[in-house]
DNA sequence: ACTCGTAATGGGATCCATTTTCATATAGCC
DNA sequence: GGCTATATGAAAATGGATCCCATTACGAGT
C-alpha cells in the first residue's frame, strides 16, 4: 500500500511521531534539516499525502487554512481539542458525535456522508500565562 | 459595527443572499460582475470578512481550502450538510452536538472553547445522476 | 551481489486564493 | 457645498501547496 521505503519517508513519520501534536508541513520540514536528516519540501509534503490516504494521519485546518498533521492514535480516534495559543491537542471520545453524523446521514438521503468535527480553546497552562 | 453602506457592500450581500447556498469569494465576484454590477475583488474579500466577523455569514472550507460563504439564517444555525458534487447545503439541527462540545469544554479545562462542524456527501439528486 | 525498471527525490517554477498597498473616490456629517 | 475618515480597486505581494523534470536509489528478479 504505502510504496518503497525510503530514507525520506522513514524520517518524515519518525519526527512526525516524535512531535506528538498538530504540526505543518513547513514546520516538519525545519524540524527535519534542523535534525541533520536532509530532506526536500516536496518530498515532505508527498510523504504527508500519502500517509493522509493512508489514514495513518489526521488532518486538520488553523485559522490561517494551513493544514496541520498528527499521527493518528492506535484507538483510531480522529477529533481533538486544541489549543488556539499553544497548539496542544488531546484526542476526544467523540461516540457521541460520531452516531449523531450517522443518523443524519442516513435521514438525509445524502450517500457517502463525511464529517469534520474540531474543537479549540486556550487550555489551562495558556490561561494561566494570561491571567 | 458595520462600516459604511456603500453601493457594493448592498450588492454583495444582495447577491450572496440570492445564492441561497455556499460560494466561494471568486465565484461571487464573477456573479457580482456579470449582473453588471461592478465591484473590485478585494471588495468582495473585505465586505465577506466583515459580514464573517459580524456573524451574518457561515463560512466552511471545500476539500481545496477554499473558503465559501454563505449568509447565517434568521434561526442562528451554523452547521450544515453540503453536497460534494454540486454544492448544495442544508442546514443541521445540531443541538446535540452543541451540548456535545459545551461539555466537553467545560470539562477539559480549556476557556473560550469553539467548535466546527461539517458533514458532507452526496445528495440525492447527484447519486441518480451517476447511478 | 548485480542489473534494471520504476518509483521517489528535490529544488525551482508555478499555481492560486487571499491580503496588502496606495492613490483615488465617496459616504455621511457639519 | 465642503471636509475627512473610510471605502474602493487595480496591481503587486504573500504564502501554502503542487507540479515539473532531470537525477537518484529502492528492491524484485536473476
Amino acid at each position: 500500500m504505502g510504496g518503497r521505503l525510503t530514507r525520506q519517508r522513514a524520517s518524515v513519520l519518525r519526527v512526525l511521531t516524535a512531535c506528538q501534536d498538530f504540526v505543518s508541513a513547513q514546520e516538519l520540514h525545519v524540524r527535519l534539516v534542523t535534525a541533520d536528516i536532509p530532506v526536500g519540501l516536496s518530498t515532505v509534503y508527498r510523504a504527508l499525502r500519502d500517509l493522509e490516504r493512508a489514514g495513518r494521519v489526521d488532518v486538520v485546518r488553523d485559522e490561517a487554512g494551513e493544514r496541520l498533521y498528527r499521527p493518528r492514535p492506535a484507538d483510531g480516534h480522529r477529533h481533538y481539542l486544541i489549543c488556539r495559543r499553544c497548539g496542544r491537542s488531546r484526542p476526544l471520545d467523540s461516540d457521541v458525535v460520531e452516531r449523531w453524523a450517522e443518523r443524519v446521514g442516513a435521514e438525509s438521503g445524502y450517500s457517502a456522508v463525511e464529517h469534520t468535527v474540531e474543537l479549540s480553546g486556550i487550555c489551562g497552562r495558556c490561561t494561566g500565562l494570561c491571567a
